[in-house]
DNA sequence: GCTGTAATATTCTAACTAGAATATATGAAG
DNA sequence: CTTCATATATTCTAGTTAGAATATTACAGC
């Protein structure tokens, strides 16, 4: 739902056809978020066939391939909005990718899960030194918005964690 | 493909049906992972098509329901390294559905994200709690295997980030 | 002994996601 | 001036997930 929920609010500040709503999609969330094309046209032509959004006859700018432009109506603001308050007052679930290679570790050999934990660690040292080069140029930007700095902090946050995490793993591993 | 490493891996110990599977994952491993009914046997029939499996013809106890027992052979062993390897090697990207609501967090009146916020704060707080009687109940057992204790602070971690990073927000709208 | 609830076991379908495929236009580089 | 990568814009299909539906048995409580 989390798609639907991206695309209306962004239909909210304007009318968008399915490619700009990728690229912006792109450009801007790609940090903290993944949506594949065909969710997104897929989602545009449920939510209009719902009524939740209005669609325009397809249109071509000069020989560009002919694109339907989307606009919300009063009923894709209403579930816009209780999509979002929904979210806010969901409990965030965490759901880790290692945790499924924890669950089985006792399947490789002890020396191996010490190599591929400290590949990982370094791994993400990288991130993290990414991370701030990234708050440097970018995020003491004024014009960045507060909701981009939330994310940012948010992402950087956890990544710490993961990383002091792993450290006391390891040292717990020898 | 977790369910997939999830479902080998569990193979790997002795053949199961689906149904035991099932209850596996939701009573050991509800905390950490989410997997649908529906994933386990669509998984368990392709994996068998793809030769990864070996399904016995299905038989019944009794007046039970008939069920069908899956086995692995040599070349699902080797999937699930090569996935649990993989598992290992990727690193972890995360995603959290608070980036949502934050990013059209404009879209809400100022003191109404606040409250939410509070509620989430306190929500999570009672989490933490439970997570700390989970703590001194059951994992403090020695039996309990290492990797479920990883898995085990490993959430922790991330939630006590988690807290730590909402108080930091709310401190930072007022 | 009946009644309702939980457990056993799977099947089914709709909804959704991923990403390859398609087709055209533009611009840079040799 | 032609070739090759990149950008524009969408469609298509296979793969996957979620969860309702089905059918039977076990068991507790009145």
């Amino acid at each position: 739902m989390s798609v639907r929920l991206l695309i209306l609010g962004l239909l909210k500040r304007g009318s968008l056809h399915g490619y700009e709503i990728k690229r912006i999609i792109e450009k801007e969330m790609a940090d903290w978020s993944h949506v594949s094309v065909g969710s997104i046209y897929f989602a545009l032509e449920k939510m209009a066939e719902e009524g939740l959004l209005e669609r325009s006859l397809p249109e071509r700018e000069g020989k560009r391939p002919a694109r339907t432009v989307y606009g919300i109506n009063d009923s894709g603001t209403r579930e816009f909005l209780r999509l979002l308050r929904e979210t806010w007052s969901s409990p965030e679930f965490f759901r880790f990718s290692l945790d499924f290679g924890l669950a089985f570790m006792d399947d490789l050999d002890p020396a191996e899960v010490r190599t591929l934990l400290v590949a990982r660690i370094e791994s993400l040292e990288g991130t993290l030194a990414g991370l701030a080069a990234h708050e440097r140029e970018v995020l003491n930007n004024p014009e960045v918005p507060a909701s981009a700095q939330f994310i940012f902090s948010h992402h950087e946050t956890h990544y710490r964690a993961e990383l002091q995490w792993m450290r006391d793993v390891l040292a717990r591993l020898a």
